[in-house]
DNA sequence: AGCATGAACTTTATCCATAAAAAACAACTT
DNA sequence: AAGTTGTTTTTTATGGATAAAGTTCATGCT
């Protein structure tokens, strides 16, 4: 049976509101619901509903207002708010960078889908999904090959990634004086300069700025391609890091330094010194990740 | 049900050895078949079966020999060898090739699923693999976009092109002389030569010549995520051509000849000539692309 | 006319079932 | 010991079913 997830976390959400008084006297109507949740209004009355069933809100003549206090367990618990789909892309990760999981092993979707109690088409579709990142083979009728998270895997994945981000960083900084991109580059480096400041308590938020920063290079032309290869980078940062915190503050505060010098390279409009600030950050980036497979494969 | 397609190409395979003499006297042993055909020993037997069923081979004490001939409508027919999963791709470039699907459509599972007469799931698989080309994209819970086969779509997709295929021609005339690639690439080119000879007849093989040429290159110094992205130009242009044959021929003569020069041009080793050729022909690729494009919009 | 709710209908996410194909095991032959 | 064939077990490819979520249609209220 497909999972209520999307309605859980969407009353979750509003339960929130309700809680901390984002939603005082009469609630929105429907329609309004719909929109702020982004989800259809089939799930936001029900939601509403089952408000009204436990009593969290009333609903007297067509106007709906809250009525007791929202407690922490009328909460769904994390959970249940998280498709299976997702639920198997985590179990898949762990399986790879965590167990013993060699090179060259053979991936076999009826094992998997036991191991993580799903049913073997949502491992077949995730395996699918992931092929795209170049750590997996299908052989059709046989099943798959685990090709390995190796140094190879980080070295090509690095070629790929430092031809393009020259290619946007030399393009962002050509950009005409006007363009709204320089705004947001601004903004995006006064971030940088507070996190500094408070990087020995709050390294764990450099992961969200690494992000918009790269992804704003590409959006002063943006391409596809180059998008979806963005999107196997953070894909692959995102898991790796999640089981692999050595150094995490030293190598982010190493990392916020490179970007604003990268910025001030970008804002110069010099691009001898936009490539050479690339080039850089990249290097060290690719260094951080090889030491860190070096240390997975001990 | 799962489809045996499988089984029924390699009948098919295994009629057409005998059928012309590949397989004279007594037949090879069970294990040598399977070597031979790619499928497992199961398949094989199944196969032999089947002959022996239909007097196409006999066996006596343990010996399988060839006993009538082998008659055309011995064959299975084509559509009966290809899995469903193959089906569900061809009709889907038709849908998105040839019909009046517009860019901003959205692609509804169960409506194709019914019109191509498979299974959901096939669908959505198909999907999901076709997503990383960059055509459709996921919204979840509500279907596919198609974003369209665009002017804007081919320009991306050779901008990406063009820098990978820089790189990968590079390297290659960087090799050093003893590489076996050179005797790779020279035989090639004979073959170059060869088909310029018969161009009026079998232009139709340039298709072939233009994949082994592009993914040699490639070979001089391998990358996954380059490979990975050869796929997508060959699939888009495999379906593309199909339908669309206006001027193959002399396209495609076009196209031989700027292979020529830029194979002379990685045989004298010089990176500027190199990189001269390699822009010229992929420029008129992508003139030949757009144009095209141009032509299915009218 | 334009928005709100109610109800009916359609599509997606998910599980389950099964024939075909592959792989593993067993027994036999040279 | 290595290669054959026979048999059993496991896995993949594909179809089908259904609750949840999304969408459309209908009705009623300012």
């Amino acid at each position: 049976m497909r999972t209520d997830t999307v309605y859980k976390k969407a009353f979750n959400r509003v339960a929130s509101m309700l809680h901390d008084g984002q939603l005082v006297g009469e609630l929105p109507s429907e329609n309004e619901l719909k929109r702020r949740m982004g989800v259809s209004r089939t799930t936001v009355r029900k939601v509403l509903q089952e408000l009204v069933r436990r009593k969290l809100i009333a609903e007297r003549n067509g106007i709906r207002i809250a009525e007791r206090a929202v407690d922490e367990n009328d909460y769904y618990p994390d959970a249940e708010t998280t498709p299976r789909a997702k639920h198997v892309e985590q179990q898949f990760m762990e399986w790879m960078l965590r167990g013993d999981t060699r090179p060259g092993t053979s991936i076999n979707e009826l094992e998997l889908a036991r191991q993580f109690g799903v049913a073997t088409n949502g491992i077949r579709e995730f395996l699918i999904r992931f092929s795209r990142f170049g750590l997996i083979e299908k052989r059709p009728n046989t099943g798959w090959l685990f090709k390995g998270f190796t140094e190879d895997f980080a070295l090509e994945l690095f070629e790929i990634r430092v031809m393009f981000e020259l290619r946007s960083a030399h393009l962002f900084s050509q950009q005409p004086e006007n363009s709204p991109l320089w705004t947001k580059l601004a903004a995006l480096k006064i971030a940088h300069v507070d996190l500094l400041k408070r990087i020995e308590s709050r390294f764990h938020d450099f992961s969200g700025l690494d992000n918009r920063f790269h992804r704003l290079i590409n959006e002063a032309s943006p391409n596809r391609f180059i998008d979806g290869f963005y999107d196997i980078i953070s894909f692959i940062f995102h898991y790796h890091y999640q089981w692999n915190k050595q150094d995490e503050k030293q190598r982010n505060k190493a990392a916020l330094l490179e970007h604003i010098t990268y910025i001030d390279a970008l804002e110069s409009r010099n691009p001898a010194w936009v490539a050479k600030a690339c080039r850089a950050h990249l290097a060290s980036a690719r260094a951080t990740l090889m030491r860190s497979l070096i240390a997975l494969e001990e």
